[in-house]
DNA sequence: AGATTAGTGACAGCCGCTGACAATTGACAA
DNA sequence: TTGTCAATTGTCAGCGGCTGTCACTAATCT
């Protein structure tokens, strides 16, 4: 399984390069914020040249995002160890929680986990980023559908459940998180709890009334003109 | 109600540049995609300064989502509209099907409906406009949970129900909207009709079973380490 | 009509990003 | 070791999005 031997001098160069610029990057953005940050700034930090940057990254937002892709990986390869035998809704949850056990020692080999938490309320609060992210987001869901449609065995563009499942999983995800960085506790156990809380509150939200009013019929809504 | 005596000459004149250069610039995007349109391009066929075009807008991309801010403040309106009686996902789904009966002359004042259609498959295509497509929808859902809120009679900080529900009515219409866009039918009949099959999958989603599994007791799944 | 104010055009400049080419450096064999 | 090849990098030039500044024109007000 391990099929890493040695590799070599010049791919150790290019990963210590690239982890230094993300490095570089994350800090300037935490510092100053990612816009105030140029790319300059970054690359005369770790002394190479602009060009460089722009080889290893698509552009100035893909080093904002580098661990982000790390921890969304690693969610990936969780849910893909759930037993099959678990219902779709509850091997993602539990493959969240477990991924958030073992995610630290991975990310600290780049940055300070402190700085990856600070990047992240970061990325919710800069419009430019938080475009990007939903948009990887929404990418991270499909790859989701794809593997609940898999497990369950059923076709993902025939059968909508997979991605309605994955979307309602999703966008309750989001909400946690945004809670959680909206918030003062930015522990994991904080955000452990939010999210098994919000999780837990998507059964009520979809039964109709909420507070003293009776349940009424449903009559079609298909059509209003 | 009408709060719109005589525009004077100089605000019409703006919105006519304004409206001339959303159009112009929806047919360059049309007609050679994004990114390949450059400002110059847009300005040119309008006959403005580089500089108005700046001025109307924030940035390339207000100008391709003038249209779409029109269609969510009319769909936000019909929420408002609804009859406080309705449960809150009932009220959202007439409203967004007593919305796509009237958005249409609104839309054809500024630009075709054709156009308007040729927009949206452009955004959903074009990983730039995506993205901030998605930062758009959220800030709606937002706004949306604000309204359920206050409909509901519940505080939107304290109770997490208005915004769990909106995230999931939210999830379900983007992935109908994803859907429509990669079809081939891009009628409004079509929409009607895909919206509301999605969100008919809501509830089965939920339910953890989907083939011949039997229910099965939900452990506590807070902690698994 | 004259004063005031809003909208515009022209110019200069920053920053993100890319293509092209030359220089450097690690990998591997002779 | 040394020479060759290929990968990586630096330098330079340039485009497109976007902003500040300032003078100029045209609509509105008195």
């Amino acid at each position: 399984m391990d099929t890493a031997p040695r590799p070599g001098l010049r791919e150790r160069k290019k990963q210590r390069t690239r982890d230094a610029l993300v490095r570089s990057a994350l800090e300037l953005f935490a510092a100053q914020g990612y816009e105030r940050t140029t790319v300059d700034e970054i690359v005369e930090a770790v002394d190479v040249s602009q060009r460089t940057f722009f080889r290893y990254f698509a552009g100035k937002e893909e080093a904002a995002f580098a661990v982000q892709e790390m921890t969304e990986s690693h969610f990936l390869d969780a849910v893909r160890q759930r037993p099959p035998h678990e219902a779709p809704l509850d091997a993602l949850r539990r493959a969240v929680m477990a991924s958030w056990d073992t995610i630290g020692e991975a990310i600290e080999a780049v940055v300070p986990i402190e700085l990856h938490m600070r990047t992240y309320q970061l990325i919710e609060s800069t419009p430019a980023l938080l475009a990007t992210h939903l948009r990887r987001h929404e990418g991270l869901e499909e790859q989701l559908a794809r593997l609940i449609a898999e497990r369950e065995g059923v076709d993902v563009d025939a059968d909508p459940r997979p991605r309605v499942a994955v979307a309602l999983f999703g966008g309750v995800m989001r909400l946690a998180a945004r809670r959680w960085g909206a918030g003062e506790d930015f522990s994991v156990a904080a955000m452990r709890e939010l999210t098994a809380s919000y999780l837990d509150g998507m059964g009520p939200a979809l039964t109709e009334d909420w507070h003293t009013r009776n349940k009424r019929d449903r009559e079609d809504t298909r059509d209003t003109r």
